[in-house]
DNA sequence: ATAGTCCCTGTGAGCGCTCACATTTTATCA
DNA sequence: TGATAAAATGTGAGCGCTCACAGGGACTAT
């Protein structure tokens, strides 16, 4: 088999009997040039094969019309809901997507992601950090294309997309309240991470606008294990409460166990509420009441704001916030 | 601010006083290189925070060492778990590589698919398909580059890795024969999708061999919804029952709730086998039996075989078998 | 001393495009 | 009718690398 050699612009123009430059204008969809010659050129294309090299243009121009993300951790629920949905809107709007999943949180990891997006040349770069631990403010300016963050405001000056964790957590505890509820205590995700502090602050202030005291929290690490396990100290502490506040539906999902297994029913006995609308929690036992989050605007809103940076029309928003929802299933009752 | 030139190999050249072939030779880790001017040269890529481009590598190079993957609908647990973790495994291998999510399955979305990679021009590519739908074995033509499918092997001509569906749903069945179970039903995946075709043969000929018959089996489409509702069919036929094989651990979860609001207790009235271990599984009510696939070793053994392709080592095997296994919880009870 | 060998380094060309310009053609108006 | 602008097309250069080859110095063998 002979290493067939490539098809290129040349090839093209020669076969529609034009210059390799109204190829390339043709590609790139450029105004002038002639209807006629426009087909000509597209018909030489479709019947060639012909794919203009990603290599060569992205050598040859100034943009790369390639866009970077920076994950930490994409088996979680969360981020790679977000990279997926990005993907596909980047490439709705003409830009290919490269996704780099750091698996070691540390300076040196986060570091290799950026060398990683600096060699591709992309026009621009999405972080979605977890922790404080993920951001170095100082390896941004390694960068010579525009950041944003998504998912979390590390930074004021860098522009981001979020969607509003803490709003959520208001929600889920608001809906706590308006039942009834009065001792309603936490359990909430490591607090070094954005969204957990994010959440905490949500029913922590929730709490203290209803002049009722935030208590009570323990801090899982998002595992249904880790739910499992902080729900039962709730329980030897023999906390007085008839609600809680979960800051995910996997943890929510331990506590439902470890709820069941001392004998407490859901929601008759405790009401709880989740936080992320996995596919599964409308089959929990019983089934969650919790936020959902619209990870698709989320993705709809970074691209378009990124852009809108690369083209340099000025974002009037350079840190867009999205409002959660409250899904409301069988896990919450009127306290009585 | 003005836009910073970009670092080139003359550069590197020019501060270690060499030329610019030598700093390829560097960084292409070539052989005959003196140590000490590798090491000046090394000092003087760090001093510059050379990064080189791998648009001109690609241009200029005969292969670009990145490995492209084609997925279809990443939001499921498999085949988001097989590409997280080979972008891991290729990046330890010294390749890039580059994710397209297919949305919508057909032949056009899969032709987009490969002139994306054709664009990019990969080494190789992965095709993770879902179902018979997906493969289009013509478009393998359009692509000059060695392809491998991993996760099911629709043509015995085009290498593969995927892991055992079919021994991992005879491990299911087995287990409830051995716990005295003789009714055994299944619930499956769609019947076009290779890991529900696949899971079913399983659960058939795991019974034949034991001269019982595999009467009923109903599909659902692998959401916990659908197990609910598959469940509640089976509730209603009111099949002689004891075991139940499930195709996947969100349906299991639906088939859960089913049993529970029928008052059936599992494992006391009926028992239960999901398939994949999904992170919540554990913790289900009660704790899922399930059946367990290894993705590491899936991309493991993916990446070095393809590998092996593009160095033209000739690959021993082709077709690669990963065998799943059997993870024992509380959803199995002996029979009565 | 001469040739042969290895090890290391340098030179020219070109990958397939886009950019900035130059040039030709066609339409528009005095 | 010619001048003038506008639309359409073409030309030269260069992006930052790798490839294939050409050299030069230090060593060994004759």
């Amino acid at each position: 088999m002979s290493q067939a050699r490539r098809i290129t612009m040349n090839d093209v123009a020669k076969k529609a009997g034009v210059s390799y430059q109204t190829v390339s204008r043709v590609i790139n969809n450029h105004p002038s040039v002639a209807v006629e010659t426009r087909y000509r050129v597209l018909d030489a294309i479709n019947e060639l094969g012909y794919e203009p090299s990603r290599a060569a243009q992205n050598l040859a121009g100034r943009e790369s019309r390639t866009i970077g993300a920076v994950a930490f951790g994409l088996n979680d629920y969360g981020p790679s809901q977000i990279v997926i949905n990005m993907e596909k809107v980047a490439r709705d709007f003409g830009y290919d997507f490269l996704i780099y999943n750091v698996t070691e949180i540390s300076r040196g990891g986060v570091m290799a992601a950026i060398r990683h997006f600096n060699r591709w040349q992309v026009d621009g770069l999405f972080i979605i950090p977890p922790t404080i631990h993920a951001v170095y403010t100082d390896l941004v300016s390694m960068c010579n294309y525009p950041i944003m963050y998504i998912g979390a405001t590390p930074d004021p000056r860098i522009p981001s997309v979020a969607i509003d964790q803490k709003r959520g957590s208001e929600l889920a505890t608001e809906y706590l309240i308006e039942h009834g509820h009065r001792q309603i205590v936490e359990i909430s995700g490591p607090l070094d991470w954005f969204h957990a502090r994010a959440r905490h602050e949500g029913w922590r202030t929730t709490m203290k606008k209803h002049n009722l005291e935030p208590q009570y929290s323990i801090a899982g690490d998002w595992s249904a294990a880790s739910g499992y396990c902080v729900a039962q100290q709730l329980l030897t502490d023999t906390m007085p409460m008839t609600g809680v506040v979960v800051a995910n539906d996997q943890m929510a999902l331990g506590a439902l166990r470890a709820f069941h297994e001392a004998g407490w029913r859901v929601p008759e006995d405790i009401s709880l509420i989740g936080f992320d609308n996995i596919p599964e929690a409308a089959y929990f036992e019983p089934p969650l009441t919790t936020i959902q989050q619209n990870f698709k605007q989320l993705a709809l809103q970074s691209i378009e704001l990124m852009i809108d940076i690369l083209k340099n029309r000025d974002a009037h928003s350079n840190h867009a916030l999205i409002v959660p929802e409250l899904v409301v299933r069988a896990s919450v009752a009127p306290s009585t």
